[in-house]
DNA sequence: CCATAATAGTGTCAGATACACACTTAAGGA
DNA sequence: TCCTTAAGTGTGTATCTGACACTATTATGG
């Protein structure tokens, strides 16, 4: 019956410069303020908790439609001075298409390469930690991947996706053949040109 | 800042008769009263969610020295008619020996098999579900096999734990020898009397 | 228009791994 | 001592993984 506080906190993850970015916000308000943290806040009555993550998304940074999974959930007592409050983790990842309209809320929102964060308010560094790491657990055996790319792409540009989350570069003839034989890689009779030799785009489907 | 009551439960895992059981507590409580539902209750105010966790299962079930890992946090509004109550959601492995001691307390405690439930209060078919799910996925690349058997067991003892887990026959010589090559498993110099041939003992080293 | 630069795209071999499969060994009990 | 029962053991085949280098195609610039 003790009431507390839930909130949930959220890993946006995208790519830039063919590199990992995570948003942060600046915080304003009392606990850390000036420090960088997760976008997030407090999970209201009414609402499932997934749903208040897609809410503060939404409402800090502008971003929709986003690929969202739950991490973790963070209890320890004396994780925010404000007093008892537990946190329930999430990772989201969007297409670096999607990023241009993100920072648009009060508080300065921006992206930072995922190795070279500022220090982070409340538990916040070992969150981001913990859904790096998930992530590149994830990327062997599902398509979190596509996740990270515009609805059509070429596979150099998944390739590297790839790269940026594992940190190390992938052989190409080695990638093509396995990212080949998922089913849910579809294949189009488009061309992006490159400026060299045009690349053919692939889609995800189902 | 909305305050809403949190609660840990756990599903509890052990071997009877070379197959999955699950710990369920007979509700005496007004919601759901009368149904089976998992050991759990809410988190105090100056204690994480984990000793919280450890807590809740040596008051209802005398289970001690187990192994938990957090699963999943169900935070659907209307999932607890009482009101708003989040949950945080564990399992735990425990080996047979400690069954015996296991059914203390005041509510009804009892070990079902995992594919013969009754009918669970609140969304905790879900959490079995989810929970039955995790542990085969871990089986493959963990050593969560070790946690449901004695300190000392034999391969065959091991092998029936990863068949209860994953609902199917495993080749005998096919186990052993990718099991062996764990480094963590260590081979006794003592045998266990089996009622024919005496079967070799091993240990889960570190 | 030709040369150059840059990325797209493609195949093979060797070592490791996964999977199917059957007999021998040792002890207890009749 | 014979029978029963579980323990313990090896091989061949198919598949997957990982290392490795060249050709094809287009845009650009001289």
């Amino acid at each position: 019956m003790t009431p507390c506080s839930v909130t949930v906190d959220v890993v946006v993850f995208t790519i830039l410069d063919r590199s990992l970015h995570v948003l942060l916000i600046k915080r304003l308000a009392k606990p850390y303020s000036g420090r960088f943290a997760l976008p997030g806040g407090f999970v209201l009555e009414n609402e499932s908790v997934d749903a208040a993550a897609i809410r503060e998304l939404r409402e800090e940074t502008g971003v929709r439609d986003l690929y969202l999974e739950q991490l973790y959930t963070f209890g320890e007592p004396k994780r925010d001075p404000r007093g008892r409050v537990i946190t329930v983790a999430y990772y989201a990842l969007i297409p670096p298409t999607q990023t241009l309209h993100s920072t648009t809320d009060a508080a300065e929102a921006a992206w930072f390469r995922a190795d070279e964060l500022p220090t982070l308010a409340f538990d916040h560094a070992q969150i981001v930690d913990y859904a790096r790491t998930r992530l590149r657990n994830k990327l062997a055996y599902t398509n979190v991947g596509f996740e990270l790319l515009p609805e059509r792409f070429t596979l150099s540009e998944l390739q590297a996706v790839h790269e940026a989350i594992l940190g190390e570069p992938l052989d190409k003839r080695n990638f093509r053949r396995q990212i080949l034989q998922r089913p849910t890689l579809q294949p189009l009779q488009a061309w992006k040109p490159t400026g060299r030799k045009p690349a053919q785009l692939f889609r995800f489907k189902e």
